[in-house]
DNA sequence: GGTTAAACGGGGCGACCGTTCCGATTATAG
DNA sequence: CTATAATCGGAACGGTCGCCCCGTTTAACC
């Protein structure tokens, strides 16, 4: 590959990345590529359309977040940690909400697997009721992000987090 | 006003209606001036944009909220009857997250003063947490309905009422 | 039934966006 | 330095959608 190839492609990627956490999924292609620099062209030639870039950045996040819940992280923090995540970047929030996109079905198994671990090991200390699911959590992550984004405060988050004790 | 034109005034607003409860706000006037059986010149002429139907349709929604909030419904009852509401009405829940459109200030005051009448009560009654405000019960209410979107069950409704107790 | 003005409808315009194409450019090897 | 092939950029295409226009229809009143 050569070298402005190579940069380039690097450049498209840190420009979405940015883009796409303020503006979400709906910013067109032109203006990624006036941010980094090339040609919409360009942008073409490393991501044949605009869903594989956009699944190369979220990809890029939600591997961020799978090692996070490996770390040994407590399940209420991390619950936030997810709920801010979301908050930070739309078009992660977006992505989550599955708003017309869909992420490769391994890396959000991956990601389920360490977050259902959490929660198991809080169920089994007594610190989380033990009707709720993994998938419940997800749901109720989303539903906190779309909660936050219309109130500055993401002290509802508590609201929920004591809604889940035992 | 002739009487074919109100006729089809009275259609394009029931097509509206159906249409956005299922596709949201993204469905072209074309395809609601289809299910109409007029034109869109027709559409055009009764509503000026296409911002001003979907304003009609949903401040009908929301009047009859309010209605129900005064007809001395209890409040955790109440909470879901919103909730319900925007799951069965994508654009109602869409216009509530102010994906884009807003709605008039007065019929959004309305609804508001009405519900924090029954979240007053319900907190002098001791059954709420009192460091809630009405505020707060929207941005719930817009996150349960994203949750809920994302699992067919509402009873995760049950696990935000929790936390909303004393 | 005739007259008239309001209402109709659907083709068309302009804007936007994802994607493709191709002539110009430039990195790299010999 | 030159040749060459990879890469670039941005104009252009096709499709969609909100909105407008205007020739045609039709309700309403005499």
């Amino acid at each position: 590959m050569r070298a402005d190839a190579r940069r380039n492609r690097q450049s498209v990627l840190d420009a979405a990345y940015d883009i796409l956490a303020v503006e979400g999924l709906g910013v067109p292609i032109d203006e990624i590529a006036r941010r980094a620099g090339v040609g919409a062209g360009t942008v073409y030639r490393h991501f044949p359309t605009k869903e594989s870039l956009i699944e190369a950045v979220v990809l890029d996040r939600l591997e961020a977040l799978t090692a996070k819940a490996r770390s040994g992280i407590d399940f209420a923090e991390f619950f936030t940690v997810m709920v801010e995540a979301g908050l930070a970047n739309r078009a992660i929030a977006e992505v989550l909400a599955s708003a017309g996109y869909h992420i490769p079905a391994d890396a959000d198994a991956a990601l389920n697997a360490a977050f259902a671990e959490l929660l198991q090991a809080a169920q089994r200390r007594g610190d989380v009721r033990l009707d709720v699911t993994p998938d419940d959590i997800q749901a109720l992550v989303i539903g906190c992000v779309a909660t936050a984004r219309h109130r500055g405060a993401t002290d509802l988050v508590q609201i929920v987090v004591a809604g889940l004790r035992a």
